[in-house]
DNA sequence: GTCCGCATCGGCCGTTCGGTTGATCCTAGA
DNA sequence: TCTAGGATCAACCGAACGGCCGATGCGGAC
């Protein structure tokens, strides 16, 4: 009714569970889907993976509708290829507004989804240890090179020192770092995103 | 214009630069700050940093609202603190939406931006090497302690089996990811997600 | 029943790593 | 001027790593 009250849209079909949702959006192919997430015979996120997944020739445009405001939902979800998710509880307005932005392939994800996954994004990097002295600018180039997967023995040719240089630079990490060996060094670095 | 339109709104200051912005906002407290990114004498993002940044005291909530539609602003923002993130092409009911839910301490970003950041959640894992073979739960089982770090020795004892047996897994690794030691190895694991 | 993949183990050997000590050079700052 | 810290290098040694060989047991597939 509300979509159906927009002078730009038209629902094309309505349908009772995962099945029927996807074979009539292969028949009628529309701008946009909207899915449940917990459907009978077959799951929203399945269903979401037929229509829009990785490996679909052409895939479509898919919201996710539902009140499971949960972690793994989401998540599935978009990996899924959902366009965009939304909690029925999110109100008129952003339930037309995520058709438009879906039918212009774009997302809109309900306010109280999108502020968990900013948490993810804005901290996604833990510094477990506070670092009580900083490494020095040729330290982090040797973290970086380590944590690549690089030997001694290239760290020391890509950066032009001997081997001993590399080796004392390492020692000083470790101390720092409180780390023991050099692929905790990689895990520090990949963690904090000094390299990825 | 917009928002005061609102019933439930009202604009109680409008400033002409990022420094009057932050001083207004601590003088008035208002329950959301609107800020553009460019801003004169104050950067948008440092006026966010000082009203909702890490190690704010009582942190205010901050939508910027900009034409720029780059990502190192989106994710500068949003390390920044801010709560959402909206272009100025996204219409009045996005903004109004968004104001919302920053009040309530949710998060609305623009579709055009949210769909960029849901591609880094969705596929934020590359696979440099498609795996002409893949690996087996139990080298997955080293591998993910590998990459944290452990020894042999460590790994052994954590899954309950003999030194031998975890140098055996890691030769097949190294053959089946092409890998050359241990760090590769970790590196592997951090960027196709398998930790982390 | 036979074969194959997987997981498990042992031993050997050369290489790499990590720790230690000590040294020189240079630059910024006291 | 002297000093402190960073970057550079060398030598040594034990421990860990990586590669290679072979072996056993177990489950499913043919």
């Amino acid at each position: 009714m509300i979509l159906d009250a927009q002078p730009d849209m038209k629902v094309v079909a309505a349908v009772a569970d995962g099945a029927e949702a996807v074979a009539e959006a292969r028949r009628l192919r529309p701008d946009v889907c909207l899915l449940d997430i917990r459907m009978p015979r077959l799951d929203g996120l399945e269903a979401t993976r037929l229509l829009a997944g990785p490996g679909v020739e052409s895939p479509m445009r898919v919201v996710i509708v539902t009140t499971f405001d949960l972690d793994e939902y989401v998540y599935g979800a978009l990996r899924a290829g959902a366009t965009g998710f939304l909690l029925k509880d999110s109100g008129p307005t952003l339930l037309v507004e995520a058709v438009k932005a879906a039918a212009s392939g774009e997302s809109l994800v309900s306010p109280s989804v999108t502020v968990r996954l900013l948490k993810h994004l804005s901290q996604p990097k833990r510094s477990p240890a506070p670092l009580p002295e900083p490494l020095t600018d040729r330290e982090l180039d040797v973290v970086r090179l380590v944590a690549r997967g690089r030997t001694n023995q290239e760290v020391a040719a890509e950066l032009f020192v001997s081997l001993s240089t590399v080796k004392t630079h390492l020692g000083s990490i470790f101390t720092k770092l409180g780390t023991r060996n050099r692929v905790e060094i990689a895990a520090w670095a990949w963690e904090s995103g000094i390299v990825g």
